[in-house]
DNA sequence: TCGGAGTCAAGTGTTCAACAAGCCCCATAT
DNA sequence: ATATGGGGCTTGTTGAACACTTGACTCCGA
């Protein structure tokens, strides 16, 4: 028997995985300030680790560092999110187009996806099913069989998930995708790619306006 | 009088910048290895800051980290250079399509560069011609009208002239692309955009092919 | 001669403590 | 109420120390 992996992830990289896990998780929220002591403190790790932890995930996107005045939680504008819109159609709408009968992993991958989505929205689980929501998104990207491509792209829908925990999902609930997300599948593996291609323009589209309203009326009550 | 600038940049981002342009210059050519206490001794600083540093350019891909085992300049694969032509197809041609009258700001920058490449060529600087080159192909992303298409685009075209310092401009100089991107500019004030494309198209195969063939016969001959 | 085990120096990973520098808040004066 | 000027707190950076890996080197036996 051999050990299942060896642990050579550096401290930092160990570091900066938690904190992404609870900013993607909405644990911590957006406008969030992180101090270096408390945080070096509550994790077991120096000030320094921390701070190496900060410069990945502002690189990511996920913090804000300004000088002196310490690392926020990001907070994404509406600006931010037509832009990443803009870049999902750019690039999804091409990935659909990629595929092939040979991207049988990826189609079998994206079952899987889809399953732990319906599981999680009968759970009533929303983080997780944003979770496998944007995962099958990430996959879509995957015909396009680029390394740099799916890591960007990745970094992308890092930065909306952070925006989405905003949601008040109780109320606005992104279980009414799931049959869109099953049928742009099945349009798929039919090898309709044109027919997949407009609607996953007509998905992004609607997904596009349902976050920009609900970021609207918060921005609005925020102002009140 | 004023000072000229406020210097409100870290010490590691200056550290990184000035590691990024040896890069990218050529002064520091792929595979070679960096200390840390050399480099921290050599620009004055600590060892801390040149970690973090060099933490900002693995990111970026022009450094490569294994644990323990130091830090490297990125070698670009054959793989990494066919990945990211695929990725230039996929941008910049839609770039091009996406050009319209507004964007005279672009089109007014694009024609600074091509002077500048068309200088540098005549006065045999082939670095500055080849970031001449490069930064022409960013002010075509820029058509797109978004940041973060910007600078993953920058960081893609970073990784790439990190491989094309290895061509021997000497005896296979980038001269010869410039009435090709001349034409491309002429194309893209005339708004033929459907002609632009094709060009482009063709323009990026040729570059592919050349940089390739290149790096075919520098590995061969490395093996031998 | 070859190969493997043990040894060791060199370099990275991480921590800790200290100080410098900038920002924010608040008390004070006009 | 608006400036002004501390002063405390947090970040930025340094330097030194120690633990842990790695790769090379040596030594020994087959």
């Amino acid at each position: 028997m051999e050990l299942a992996e060896i642990h050579r992830v550096s401290v930092a990289d160990q570091v900066a995985s938690i904190l992404r896990q609870r900013i993607l998780d909405g644990e911590l929220i957006p406008g969030t300030a992180l101090q270096e002591v408390p945080m070096a403190a509550s994790l077991g790790v120096s000030r320094n680790t921390v701070r190496e932890a900060t410069r990945i995930l502002s690189l990511e996107g996920l913090l804000k560092r300004s000088a002196h005045r310490g690392v926020t939680v990001a907070q994404l504008s509406l600006e931010d999110v037509g832009e990443i819109y803009r870049l999902r159609h750019l690039l999804e709408i091409p990935a659909v187009r990629a595929a092939r009968m040979e991207d049988s992993d990826v189609l079998a991958e994206m079952r899987n996806a889809l399953e732990g989505y319906e599981e999680a929205v009968e759970g009533l689980d929303w983080v997780r099913a944003v979770r496998f929501d944007l995962y099958f998104h990430t996959l879509l990207i995957r015909f396009h069989r680029n390394r740099r491509l799916e890591s960007f792209y990745q970094k992308l829908l890092g930065e909306l998930r952070m925006g989405m925990v905003l949601v008040d999902l109780r109320h606005d609930n992104p279980g009414g995708l799931v049959p869109v997300h099953r049928r742009i599948f099945e349009l798929l593996t039919g090898g309709k790619t044109e027919e997949c291609a407009s609607l996953l323009a007509q998905l992004l589209r609607d997904s596009e306006t349902r976050l920009t309203a609900v970021m609207d009326q918060r921005i609005a009550r925020a102002a009140k």
